[in-house]
DNA sequence: TCGTGTAATTGACGCAGATCAATTCAGGAA
DNA sequence: TTCCTGAATTGATCTGCGTCAATTACACGA
């Protein structure tokens, strides 16, 4: 199994970077005290796999720094991936009992844990993290639709574009929420931005079902046309947002700026 | 806009098709009069669009009978279908103002309708319904990652298999809760069984990510290998389903079963 | 600073699935 | 039954991405 990484230090969740976005964003000062008294922490480093598909489930998580994926693999080794996990989001199904899916650190990862017995314990007791679950859960489930398009109707370039901008994006709001640069993203000025990849090409091939050698050209392409700059082979500027956005195809950026506040 | 079809006659909680598989199953006596009370019904028929994308959202609601497709379209046209519904699956999200993908009937279809504010309000009042809408919203979502891996990764040949397999499986699983024959399904022995696609050749290319002359080519591959057999276009018969089950390449039919109870 | 191993790029070529174009088939109306 | 119309099949050809195979660039430790 897999929780092999040294422990390291508590942090109170006061100071938590991911405090209003996590599950446990909505909860009360009682229902706080349970969660903070319950939780732990587990660091991986990158490449290390968190957990393998199938094994059991005795956990589930929080990301509270770094990016782990999720992936699926078939028989014969191809693997897709079926999640993106940044800050924030959240690892395990209450009930559940074996996982679904292998989950490995794409970057170094800091995860904050629940014993997975407790937490349905605690789930069924309080509605307010079941609330912000249920919300976190619909969120994903957009997300994977969008997932969808891209992998079943987009183009190589489409994908890359598509890509990046998401990744610009959620770094984007990660950024705003903590209010502090977060893996080496900045926001001069609306219109002109720049990123690390969190991702290598064979991580991205994962994500966006092509070989890493389709990503490789694609991302030199789009290079060529001026549509992104490089500094080594994981930082991107983006000069202009729209120009991107229009590479990635999307009718518009419509619909996912829909909240799912009442 | 949309909700077009006359309305038909109600019919009463207690004798519903899908009273213990939608999200009211977990509701108790009074939580259910409530439903019971709010709820009313709309009809479509195959081809008809029920909500275009974009559109506010003024209802929420479950399918009854019949099969509805939720599809997101890029500009020039190309469209890919991000749901798939069945009985028992709801359609909309509490809180959420527009409709993030269009939908439409691909049978005739029946749906149970609450106006989207006075839902949203009983949820916040209920757990039962926000616990099985939960519920429901992982089980989509592992579909979902199933459906990515699909799309990413499989061939064409798989692609077919997967989705008949997928197909009989679900219409096993409403025919067994149910306990009658639905959709014109049978299971007249393990290993043996026949249904009817609720699909066109267009809307499976639309599912699967693929065009409509491919998926017509690989039918007609499965069929000359004997994978299964047609009687006219839409009656597939699988003579054996593990022999489907391999053509679908999936490393194993495991981590599906693995049930939400506690 | 220099090696060294892994990640990424680039090129040549092949093929699965898309595209374009006829037929053929199925199922409902008269 | 026969006609008629949209759905489905089948064929010929094209092409975007995958595959195979070298380089080249980069990060890191000595």
């Amino acid at each position: 199994m897999s929780w092999a990484v040294s422990p390291s230090g508590q942090v109170s969740c006061e100071s938590c970077p991911i405090r209003h976005r996590a599950v446990c964003a909505r909860c009360e000062a009682d229902e706080f005290a349970q969660l903070e008294s319950m939780k732990f922490y587990r660091t991986y480093e990158a490449g290390q796999t968190i957990l393998f598909g199938g094994d059991p489930l005795e956990f589930v998580a929080s990301v509270v720094s770094g990016v782990a994926m999720a992936t699926r693999t078939l028989e014969d080794g191809r693997t897709q991936m079926v999640g993106l996990l940044l800050p924030s989001d959240f690892i395990g199904r209450p009930g559940r009992k074996f996982a679904p899916f292998t989950v490995s650190a794409a970057t170094d990862v800091r995860l904050c844990c629940f014993r997975s017995k407790p937490f349905a314990n605690l789930i069924e007791a309080t509605p307010h993290i079941a609330q912000r679950l249920l919300e976190m859960t619909l969120d994903e489930l957009d997300a994977a639709r969008e997932w969808m398009l891209l992998l079943g109707r987009k183009t190589a370039r489409e994908k890359i574009a598509s890509f990046l901008a998401i990744i610009a994006r959620r770094y984007a709001a990660l950024a705003q929420s903590a209010e502090v640069g977060v893996n080496g993203v900045h926001l001069p000025a609306p219109q002109k931005l720049s990123f690390d990849l969190p991702l290598t090409r064979e991580s991205m091939s994962d994500y966006l079902g092509l070989t890493i050698e389709t990503v490789s050209r694609q991302i030199s392409a789009l290079k060529r046309d001026g549509v992104i700059a490089l500094e080594g082979n994981r930082h991107v500027s983006v000069p202009n947002l729209d120009r991107l956005l229009a590479e990635a195809g999307d009718d518009s950026e419509d619909v996912l700026h829909d909240s799912a506040a009442e």
